[in-house]
DNA sequence: CCATGACCCTGTAAGC
DNA sequence: TGCTTACAGGGTCATG
């Protein structure tokens, strides 16, 4: 999610406001095929709004359609402004600028868009293909399947203790797949849950329910990993997200987040816990990598 | 209700 | 060096 809202932020500038010109949609599908008529339906639109929901994308547009967009794992968008392309010289609106550098193998669609800062052309490139694109009524997105079952956002005053309390209250699952689960909270991906619970100093393997008391009330555990989830999520945003392999910021340039892994991808190395030497073990969780250190992170 | 595994697809890195 | 295998940030569904 910090990676999503890192292309938010990088994008929004440039869309906001902007008018789709062409569009150039270079396959039939990604992970699912495009809508009918995808690229007719964007072009000559105006978007109006770009805001996220989850790790989900969303376009406003100004016919009362939403463009959803999923990167996947290992999707991103490429702004090329006309101004600061060197080659594009006497690049004409609605024509193709071909980014410079760059095998454009994986490009599947490209934007050709007029906005407040100018001509640019956008590009969304997945090698993975794990990513999709959808169109939708602004009615009721809310209602959409994709958004109905979603829980809060990690962000804002939503994801509090008592919220989590009430959720987690019964659960017998495992706490990081219960921190996993997007209809409790939702854009949680595993890295930051990761995090959050060595942060937290509690294991992974913890029954979830432990950290709700009998009245349904938080316990003082719940409390520390709201805030620390919040904290976690935060610094991530400021940082720009994390790099591993494939995500990559409008611009080009890598989120840095990941050079403050406690736990991920950290397996076989010492703990960073202060005056701990244990070593950080790797287990998988409903399928999924888990970081912790059995020392620092207690039941 | 819960856990696990499979699937979508490609790229990378580790291991032999 | 070259081949094979495991694994990857996610979402959804089937199965036990």
């Amino acid at each position: 999610m910090p990676e999503v809202e890192t292309v938010r932020r990088g994008l929004a500038p440039v869309l906001e406001g902007a008018q789709i010109n062409a569009v150039e949609q270079r396959r039939p599908d990604l992970r699912f095929p495009f809508p009918t008529d995808f690229a007719s339906r964007l072009t000559g639109r105006r978007v109006l709004r770009l805001g996220r929901r989850a790790k989900y994308l969303l376009f406003t547009l100004d016919d009362d359609t939403v463009l959803i967009s999923h990167l996947g794992m290992s999707g991103s968008f490429r702004i090329l402004l006309d101004s600061e392309d060197d080659e594009a010289g006497g690049t004409m609106p609605g024509a193709f600028a071909q980014p410079r550098g760059k095998s454009s193998l994986h490009d599947h669609l490209v934007l050709r868009i007029e906005g407040p800062l100018g001509p640019a052309t956008i590009t969304y490139n997945d090698p993975r293909r794990f990513g999709f694109m959808e169109l939708t009524c602004v009615d009721g997105l809310d209602a959409h399947p994709r958004f109905a079952s979603l829980g809060v956002e990690p962000t804002g005053n939503e994801l509090s203790a008592p919220y989590l309390a009430q959720r987690l209250a019964g659960k017998s699952s495992p706490l990081k797949t219960a921190l996993m689960d997007q209809s409790i909270i939702a854009g949680l991906g595993n890295i930051y849950v990761c995090e959050a619970l060595w942060r937290a100093g509690l294991s992974p393997t913890a029954p979830a329910k432990r950290l709700v008391r009998k009245a349904g009330r938080p316990t003082a555990r719940l409390e520390t990993l709201t805030a620390t989830i919040r904290a976690v999520i935060h610094e991530a945003i400021a940082a720009g997200g994390s790099s591993l392999r494939d995500h990559i910021r409008t611009d080009g340039s890598l989120g840095y987040f990941q050079h403050r892994f406690s736990v991920y991808g950290r397996e076989g190395e010492p703990c960073a816990g202060a005056g701990c030497n244990n070593t950080v073990r790797r287990i998988s969780q409903a399928g999924r990598s888990t970081f912790y250190c059995p020392r620092c992170q207690k039941h």
